[in-house]
DNA sequence: ATAAATGCAAACCTTTTGCACCCTA
DNA sequence: TAGGGTGCAAAAGGTTTGCATTTAT
């Protein structure tokens, strides 16, 4: 269905070769231009969606109605350190115990979950410490 | 700082009044409007911040981007049923568990978290039985 | 009396769409 | 060479803002 298009490739690189952000639509629009790779916004739209919905890429709605892009469609949870507002992506392990508890405590299927949990990153802490 | 406004007590009122659902600007607007209570838009904006600001209600944000609004300011999680996308309030207590099990794995300090379950809940469920 | 709140319309921003042209398969 | 893909500019959608007027304290 979906034919290779340079600029899509261009978008998707950017986004695996920044793997410790997560980039709104205008910071991967700006990113790309600043690497003489510009691409007209309407396109930075349709391919967002187009690597969603092809399963390349994730996105995630932040509490500000913002939404940014992960490299990875993995079920994974994120810290947002509440210092500097980076967003991590958690290498722990997704737990689906916390699904099994809720339907022991609900009486229904659930599916699957968000968990995003909010704190001070170990970056922060340390510039915090040395104070 | 705030005075009492009428509008402000009636959107107010009529988030209470609906505690089963989650509300976006809009449909207060329009819930409103036919409850012969009509607010101007930008006046529904404004109070829905300024009552957030009081923390009288919360808000969520969707996944799809579409703000809703809670009507309490209580830490909990959420339920939304992937059937007919209501959203529930969890009675399930919520969590700090969650937060400390974090806290262990990534030896960083959570301040909070959000939860949000998706699965069917029990009206779909029961629907779905008497087929 | 004064400071906040309202309604209206204009302004704003972000996202989508229509269309002529271009590029993959 | 047919069916996506692109850029551009216009349109659409949702939210905010400026301002004159009204309302609460």
């Amino acid at each position: 269905m979906y034919k290779v298009s340079r600029q899509r490739e261009w978008i998707y690189d950017y986004i695996q070769s920044h793997p410790d952000r997560h980039m709104s639509v205008e910071e991967i629009y700006e990113g790309l231009k600043a690497e003489n790779r510009e691409v007209s916004v309407a396109t930075v739209y349709r391919n967002l969606k187009i690597l969603q919905d092809e399963n390349r890429i994730a996105s995630l709605m932040l509490e500000s109605g913002k939404q940014v892009f992960d490299k990875t469609c993995r079920p994974h949870d994120h810290l947002i350190c509440t210092t500097c507002q980076k967003i991590f992506d958690l290498d722990m392990p997704y737990d689906r115990s916390i699904e099994r508890k809720a339907e022991h405590q609900l009486h229904i299927p659930i599916e699957s979950h968000s968990l995003v949990l909010y704190g001070t990153c170990a970056d922060c802490l340390q510039k915090k410490g040395k104070v």
